[in-house]
DNA sequence: CCAAAAGTGTTTGTTATACACCCATGT
DNA sequence: ACATGGGTGTATAACAAACACTTTTGG
């Protein structure tokens, strides 16, 4: 860096032809909770391009000129899953410039929640997907796993103070599946009661007449999501703090 | 999107040669509080090249092949302060493909927090860069303005609930200080006897016998942070709350 | 001696935690 | 009638919030 000698020397005057065009990619953390195992799963393809192809890998994609990041994570998540309309969120940005051996590629992480029941899993198929455990993912691409790690961490932090574990569930569901959901993401043992008393007294679930009998003869009642009373508790300062 | 009509029939080989290259672009919020107003403040510098030159900006860069992002945030960083190991991390990415008139560039937002009294002046000022108070930053080039809103909330966000305010403090501060500094991260008066209990109460602040006499007859102790006390707390489960 | 900032404790209310039993029902 | 999972309440501890006075000392 060059010394100053003096003051109103300095410029920072680099234009667009002082860029250099880099590849950019999206990888998408896609995670969907399996409601019969009830665990929580991320969606990995076989890598089919050289080099490492025919690893596992995160579902990925290069960002075109004529899209932003956003879309084109959007894009290949509907290409596997069939879902539009998804939480998909940024997490963090991959930019060491030896991380990808084929080439220097920047990559924007980002992770989404799905449901399992409503993807198209004759497409996930067609693509050889599978659906991994988060304790049972196998060795991945470059630094997909470490993606993969910050994406779970990112997720835990966000689902203690906001209540975005709903997108992995079915539209309707029991308390029972949602203190499951809840103990998988945070990999940890939540106290039932504790559990209901908070989630239930904050007001924005809506009870049912129905019930699920699938899991036991007493049945569970099924609850719904009220976003609308969400919204609202929010404007009032309210904040969901789990332990 | 393609109908799959039966399985095994989808591919998902994008090559290297399927991307576009992209400029990537880092732009940096500079955050640094100012020890005698006791505001917070973000280093700006008038944009030297079109569109909208002579218009208050970011300090940003492109990022070149031969370093990562992080680096190249850190290079526009020392550049302009002349600072080394300084906190500096990720808080967003930018990517609409119209955001800046003058390419489509994909821009990663960094921010940093940096001690004022550390800096080099001359340099600052030899840029024409000029520090403006949170509650009074201009109009901006391209998205900027929405760029330092991001970084302030994830910089309130982690202040909650990481000691990460003492970057923005010198080596030695007192109480009052850092309570002053606490409220304008946030933006809210905080009760001072109950600071004090729980940011003394968790011990990694070690009192030092002199005082600072510069704002008041009676003197306030020097404080300093102890980060190995900070670590061992953290190992054994702590973390700050503020509300 | 007094103005101005630094420093200190207590009470009260709220929230978190720990914990054990009854309920409903299909088989 | 019983096994299985669903649902409920209470007592205690920990923490957050609200609040006012004393201390120090340079001028």
């Amino acid at each position: 860096m060059n010394e100053i000698k003096g003051i109103n020397l300095a410029k920072h005057n680099e234009t667009y032809q002082d860029g250099t065009p880099i590849l950019v990619a999206v990888d998408n953390v896609i995670f969907g909770f399996d409601p019969v195992e009830e665990k929580l799963k991320v969606l990995l393809f076989k890598r089919q391009v050289e080099p490492q192809a025919g690893n596992w890998s995160l579902i990925g994609s290069f960002v075109q000129s004529d899209e932003s990041a956003e879309l084109a994570s959007q894009r290949i998540l509907t290409k596997f899953t069939g879902l539009t309309d998804v939480f998909l969120e940024h997490f963090n940005t991959y930019s060491d410039i030896d991380r990808d051996p084929g080439a220097r590629v920047i990559s924007l992480g980002y992770y989404s929640l799905i449901r399992i029941d409503e993807q198209k899993e004759e497409l996930v198929q067609s693509f050889h997907a599978q659906w991994f455990h988060i304790d049972e993912i196998p060795d991945l691409v470059i630094d997909h796993n470490q993606m993969i790690l910050d994406a779970l961490h990112t997720l835990q932090n966000e689902s203690r103070r906001k209540p975005i574990g709903f997108n992995l569930l079915p539209e309707k569901f029991t308390i029972p599946k949602l203190l499951k959901l809840y103990q998988e993401i945070l990999q940890a043992p939540l106290d039932d009661r504790n559990f209901r008393k908070k989630i239930l007294s904050a007001g924005y679930l809506d009870r049912l007449d129905s019930k699920d009998k699938s899991t036991s003869k007493k049945g569970a009642y099924h609850y719904q999501f009220n976003i609308e009373a969400y919204f609202d508790l929010v404007k009032k300062g309210y904040s969901l703090v789990l332990p």
